[in-house]
DNA sequence: AGGGTGATAAACT
DNA sequence: GTTTATCACCCTA
């Protein structure tokens, strides 16, 4: 499967993650579509990006080809998935930030059980817990059937009308650059937190 | 509704 | 040693 997305430049990361809004993404027999998606740039361009100093052990698929899954490990317990952009070589990936559950609903709410079925898959680390992912994700195609993941164009066109865009979640940089990208209405869209600082652990 | 905070580990400086 | 693209839970209204 070859969309054209796959063959824009890094460049166009913003304009990609609109683009994936709507789309489907399963996984381990769980369908979301998705409503709530957030841009990452490359090497210099975006002080947020993981890529931000170049290429490293845990980014480099992130600098590979377009429509790979880049998946890391935040905050010493969760999980997180993004889509690659750009071309070989280049850095730049979509966030898959929130979605609704369309099918396999009882298997996601198996994987996540205090939950309503609308906060199943309500923000990026719930959202690859209900996909049933982990870091063994990372590396693979989601365009092509080949890993666990695959990505599938929207059942029906998404009015573009109902792209909301504003500043990205808990990041600490770049707060003023509006690359969270979310569809209007949607209840599966995560709440917005600014980022808060970490304190220190009390000395004792 | 909204704000604060503890849990917990790897990557990076 | 410091930071972190989060979640769940507890508190105040």
């Amino acid at each position: 499967m070859t969309y054209t997305w796959l063959d824009a430049p890094a460049a166009d990361v913003a304009a990609t993650a609109r683009t994936l809004l709507g789309w489907d993404v399963s996984g381990n027999g769980v369908r979301v579509r998705l409503t709530e998606v957030e841009a990452y740039a490359g090497t210099g361009a975006d002080p947020a990006s993981h890529a931000h100093r170049g290429p490293t052990p845990r980014n480099r698929v992130m600098f590979g080809p377009a429509g790979h899954v880049y998946v890391y490990f935040v905050f010493g317990m969760h999980w997180c998935a993004n889509i690659v952009c750009g071309r070989d070589g280049e850095a730049a990936a979509v966030l898959l930030r929130a979605g609704e559950v369309v099918d396999g609903i009882g298997i996601a709410r198996d994987r996540r059980p205090h939950a309503s079925d609308r906060d199943l898959a309500r923000g990026p680390a719930r959202l690859v817990t209900a996909l049933g992912l982990d870091r063994d994700a990372n590396g693979t195609s989601a365009v092509d059937g080949t890993g666990p993941l695959l990505l599938t164009p929207p059942v029906e066109a998404v009015d573009p009308a109902r792209v909301v865009a504003g500043p990205r979640v808990g990041v600490a940089a770049a707060h003023d650059l509006p690359w969270r990208f979310w569809l209007a209405d949607e209840p599966s869209v995560s709440v917005y937190r600014r980022h808060s600082p970490r304190r220190r652990p009390a000395p004792r």
